[in-house]
Parts: structure tokens; sequence; C-alpha cells
DNA sequence: AATGAGCGT
């Protein structure tokens, strides 16, 4: 068609794809590798007012291993076997349904809502009530959450102190040494029971002593005064913290003023890393880094 | 300044 001119002010959408690699007088794309691993992608073409533009981009090419978790990544590599053993790569769709990552999340009152909801078939819809959800604060009941209580470093959290109330408490909230909390039969998500080990596959078809450090960050210039859930409580606001460890010298209990903070996500953890890099907590300065491996 | 822990399956 209109091969005569080449700056051909506006043609159809639908051509672009094939239009824009065989358009007569362009150079050809060119691409070229860099030294760091980068790659410098040169390509031609006409503006809307038929002139020539030169684009240059430097991309770099990331492998999926550097964005999955390297296990995950590394699993992927297994060979299939049984009656998938002659299943091409990737998930098969009639056998497998890849749905997205959902994170449980329990609440302290689930027990409460779903009760009330059976008794008076009136009562407002889950829906209605996530709407007009609040926080509330599990030192003083104020509307924030427990990390931001201006009570935070000077009162225990609500039914920890005093001895007979059981309801509150959370789970996790079971503390080293802090023997309080999780009386009664409520069921702990084993990702919570205790503080040291477990979260979210961690460990799991792994030998012992191996962690996956992923998401993992290391808090060192930690106060002394610091306790794990208070540890918790910070970070928990950037995603799920799956593990928290406080460094505690085994005899005498002495902290020893660094921290291990794992998250099920490590986006999250990148987010926790640099907005808490730099908080002032108890007189000390945090620096926030992503824990090496271990040793 | 500082890179964890109780493991035996």
């Amino acid at each position: 068609m209109a091969t005569t001119a080449p700056p051909k002010p506006k043609h159809d959408w639908a051509d672009d794809d094939d239009v824009e690699e065989q358009s007569s007088d362009l150079p050809p794309p060119q691409t070229i590798s860099n030294k760091d691993g980068t790659k410098t992608i040169i390509t031609f073409r006409y503006n809307d007012q038929g002139q020539k533009v030169k684009t240059t981009r430097r991309v770099r090419y990331v492998t999926h291993k550097e964005t999955v978790n390297p296990r995950v990544a590394d699993r992927k590599t297994w060979s299939k076997f049984g009656l998938s053993a002659k299943d091409g790569p990737g998930p098969a769709p009639d056998t497998t349904s890849v749905g997205e990552n959902i994170i449980f999340r329990p609440s302290i009152s689930w027990r409460k809502d779903a009760k009330d909801e059976s008794a008076d078939p009136n009562a407002q819809s889950m829906k209605d009530k996530l709407k007009d959800k609040k926080v509330k604060c599990r030192i003083c009941n104020g509307e924030h959450f427990t990390a931001r209580c201006p009570y935070k470093d000077t009162m225990a959290p609500i039914g920890e102190t005093g001895a007979s109330d059981g309801a509150a408490g959370m789970p996790e909230e079971a503390a080293p040494g802090g023997a309080g909390a999780g009386k009664k039969g409520s069921y702990v998500p084993p990702a919570l029971r205790g503080d040291r080990a477990g979260a979210a596959g961690e460990r799991m078809g792994s030998k012992y002593g191996e962690r996956d450090d992923f998401a993992t960050l290391r808090v060192t210039n930690v106060s002394e005064m610091a306790e794990e859930g208070e540890l918790r409580d910070m970070f928990e606001r950037f995603g799920r913290v799956t593990r928290v460890f406080l460094a505690k010298d085994r005899e005498t209990g002495m902290a020893k003023g660094f921290a291990f903070i794992s998250f099920a996500d490590r986006d999250d953890a990148v987010k926790a890393c640099s907005k808490m890099d730099g908080f002032g907590f108890k007189h000390l300065i945090l620096r926030v880094e992503f824990a090496k491996k271990a040793q």
C-alpha cells in the first residue's frame, strides 16, 4: 500500500506489529551486551509527525531464580513422576489449579463474630463489619495499632498482667518466659506456636538446622530492654511476620542486642527494611538489613 | 561489635 512515503502520519494500529519492523529505511534494531550483564537495545521508529526516532533502552533480564525463593525455583527443576511423568514443564491445567498466595491472618475476635452472626440473623454481615472495622490497641484499647500505642513501652498488653482475664491475649503473644497468655483450648496455628520456628513452610521437608533466610532481616542496635513481642508488633505492620528471634545469652538471659525477623513475603521484608532502618526504639536507633546466610 | 537455636526423625 503506502510504500511511497515512509513517514506515514497515521496507520491502522492493528497493523503495528508487522509494519513496524519492515518499515523501509529504518535501521534495524541493535542489541549490545554490556559487561555488567545488562543489554542495550537500540530501536528506530517514526513518531506521529513522521520523524525518525531512535530509542535506546538498557535492560537487565531478571531470571526466575532471582525473583523467587531459590528453593521454590529449585523445585521447578524436579522431574515429574507417576501419571504426570510425561507432562511438560509447568502446572498441567487438568490436574493442577494455581491460586494466589492466600495469607491466613487469624484475628482475636473471629470466634465472637461467628457466634454473633449465628445468634442474631439480623446482625451485620461480615462484609459490613469489615467495611467499618476499627483497629483496637491490645494495650490500651485505643483506635490504633498496638505497635503505635503511646503506652507501648510502659504497659503490658491487656490480660497479660492481670491474673484473672483469660479470654484476651493473642496466641502469638506467648512470649518466652512470659508464661501467661495462650490459655484455654483455643486453636493456635502451627506457624504461631511458640516463637522459635515453624513459620510458613520454613523447615518443611528440610533438615533441621537449615533455615530459609530469604525474607529475614537482621536488626542490630536493639535495646536490651526490648522484647520479642515488641519487635513483632513493630514489624508486623509491614506484613506477616513468621519468626522473631531476639538473641539472648543462654545462661544469663541478657539480650545481646540483635534480632532476626522473618517475613512470609520478601516484599514485605524489603519494605520493613527500608522503613525500620534508622527507627528510634527505646533510646537507640535500629539498624535493619537483610540477614546473610546463617553460620 | 554483634549472623540465631533444642533435635534424636
